[in-house]
Formats: C-alpha cells, sequence, structure tokens
DNA sequence: AACATTGACTTAACACTGTTTAGTCCTGTG
DNA sequence: CACAGGACTAAACAGTGTTAAGTCAATGTT
C-alpha cells in the first residue's frame, strides 16, 4: 500500500538527483508504481511534499550540530559554522529546496520546519550570550551578533555549495575565525 | 511594434511584484496585448528571457559600485558590501531571480550575465591585493579573501532581503567591520 | 449469506504552462 | 500589380497540479 512516507522518501529522491523544480507528481507516483490522484490521499499538496522534504532537511541538519562537544562556546559556534556549510555541500539540492523553494500560497507551515530552524539559533544565541559573559565577544547585541554570524555562515554554504570540490571547510572557519576575532573587544 | 525590451520591462515588472516563478509568457503576452507565440520573435525561451533580467539587475548592481568613491581600499570594500546588500533589500525579487533561477537546460549565458558578477569580484579583488600591500590585510590568498568576504556579505543580503524594515546597514557593515579588523594580521 | 460501507485506488477532465507549426494579413519593393 | 517578408494569430502538443466521479476489493453488519 501507498505511505506518505514513501511518497517522500521518492520525492526526496528526485529532489536530491535534479533539482526540486523538476520534481512531478506524476514522476513520483509513476516511481511508486501509482497514478498521481493517488497521492492526495496521504498529501495535501505538491506544496506540502516539498516541505516535508524540506522539513526533513532541517531536521537531519540540526541533528548533525547536536553530536558537537566542544568546553570553549566560540569554538562550538565554530564547530557548528563547519557543520552547516559541510550539510550545504553534502546536500547541495535538499539544501537549496530549504531555504529557496518558495511555494506558490505564502503559508505552507510544516510542524517544526522553520521549529528545528530557531532551535539552531537558538544553540548559538546561548553561545554566544555565554561568550559574552566571559568576555569572548563584545557586550552588543547578541540577537544581532548571531543574526551576523549566521548570515554570513549562510553566505558561505550556499557560495560553497556551487564549488564542488573546492575544500569548504577553510572558507567557513576561516570567515568565523575572522568574525570571531575581529569581533573581540579586544580586537 | 513589440519590441524586445518591451518583453523585457514587461517581465520584469512581474519579476518584481510577485516573483520569477509565477511569471508566465501568456501573461506577458496579455500585458502587451499579444499573443504569446508573438514573443519567439524576440526571444528565444521563457530562460533567455528571465537570464536577460538577471542580466540587466547584475548590471545595476554593478553600476552602484562604480559611484563609490573612497581612498583608502578597504573603506571601498565596505561601501561595496553596504551597497550590494542594499541593492538586495530594494529589490529582493530581482536579487531572488539574479542568484536561484536555475534553468532547466544548464547552459544560458547571456553575455555578460556572470561578466558583470566577475568585473565586480575583480574590483573587490584588486582592492584586497591593495590592502595587502598597505600592510592592512593579511599577506594570503587573495582570491581566498576575496570569496570570504563575498560569500559573507551575500549571506547577509539573503537574510536581510527576508527581513524587510530592519535596518540592513547595520548588518552588513557589522560583519565587514568584524571580518576586516578580525583578518588584519595584528588581530 | 446478503448487503452496505469504507478505503485505495483509476480514469477522465479542467485549467494552466512552454513551445511548435501552419496560416493570415499587412506592408514595402521590384 | 505581383510578390516577398515580417509580424503576428489560431490551433495544437505535451506536460503540469488538481478535482470529480467511478471502480473494485476488503471489511463490517444484519
Amino acid at each position: 500500500m501507498l505511505t506518505r512516507e514513501a511518497i517522500v522518501a521518492s520525492a526526496r529522491k528526485q529532489v536530491e538527483e535534479h533539482g526540486f523544480e523538476t520534481v512531478s507528481l506524476r514522476a513520483v507516483a509513476r516511481d511508486l508504481g501509482v497514478t498521481a490522484p493517488a497521492l492526495y490521499d496521504h498529501v495535501e499538496s505538491k506544496a506540502e511534499l516539498l516541505a516535508l522534504i524540506a522539513a526533513e532537511g532541517f531536521e537531519e541538519m540540526v541533528a548533525g550540530f547536536g553530536s558537537i562537544d566542544a568546553i570553549v562556546s566560540t569554538e562550538r559556534l565554530r564547530a557548528r559554522a563547519v557543520a552547516y556549510v559541510g550539510f550545504a555541500v553534502d546536500h547541495p539540492e535538499l539544501f537549496r529546496l530549504m531555504f529557496q523553494y518558495r511555494p506558490v500560497e505564502v503559508a505552507i507551515e510544516v510542524d517544526n520546519e522553520l521549529g528545528a530552524a530557531t532551535r539552531a539559533f537558538e544553540l548559538n544565541l546561548a553561545d554566544i550570550h555565554q561568550a559574552i559573559a566571559d568576555g569572548r565577544l563584545p557586550g552588543r547585541d547578541a540577537v544581532e551578533l548571531a543574526i551576523m554570524l549566521w548570515s554570513a555562515i549562510h553566505g558561505v554554504a550556499t557560495v560553497a555549495m556551487m564549488m564542488p570540490g573546492e575544500p569548504h571547510e577553510n572558507l567557513a572557519g576561516g570567515v568565523i575565525d575572522a568574525m570571531l576575532s575581529g569581533l573581540q573587544p579586544g580586537g
């Protein structure tokens, strides 16, 4: 029998193979040996299906952050940045879906899609607060610092994703190192 | 009579109004009081049409860089970064088209689309070389430094674009300041 | 055992898309 | 005046997401 999980899996495979723009429900159905309308018993729309896959991506990316163990908060920030860029390089099409897909009707909110993202953001925010308390970062607005760091790393991920083969650890680590030392009160 | 410029203008208007994903050739034709196949006398495909608009965007963005006058090379870098983010915030849908549009057949290369982008990149590269010569930046690989700075700023633009109303100058300037001072040999 | 109901699908269709082919009409030239 | 070319239109093809209606088997009820 047809299951929601099988549909998501097939669609995700197609996303990772040739990008979310070119996946079609009929192709997913064909892959599952079924006709297109059958999918609608398990999925509300194509937009919801893609949002489910994006949510999976966020969950997996954040799960990768969980395995980071470092004592100094700034080192955790750095390791998370490297992991972020690594995820983008390892799953470029999934990463593109997560951040570049725009549903036609703006409000498809799968539970925990942005949930995972904000959870990750708050991980960083906590470490930034601690780094400020430790005197390793200046005492300015922690949220602004978090946005600055995340924005920069997101840019590195976007660019690294398009340059396969290049060593991305240097890029990600370099940007974080530069910003962290540049942000240091003494810097 | 129908002109290539009119077609590009109408399509661009639609891009800026509701995003490149939802523009249709039939809607463009309707807007110009014509039927869809008429467009094909002036434009090769929808992909080419969108690529032309993206190219316009790159040209306009780089043109904005040209008006930056500052003596110190690092100040030019900073001003260019602020302008880059400002462009993204002022023309979010055009910016999205420039960087997120993916034609189905990979090779639509309108002359000077990437031309303008690499021109801008080389502006930065020249300033980075000069900053290295002046001792304001460390003597490591200038291209790597340029990619790091551009990546970070591209990320800031992407994020700022999605947060309308927020003051983006602080973000862009802050990231560049942090990175530049963090990259300084003495930092 | 006969009947009704439910679920899982299929077939057919609608409205849309990009694009191609064939035809029409008008305009300028020999 | 005839003819050639350009600028378009009408019709059609293959594809899309999505909906409505129908089929068919399994299940539960009387």
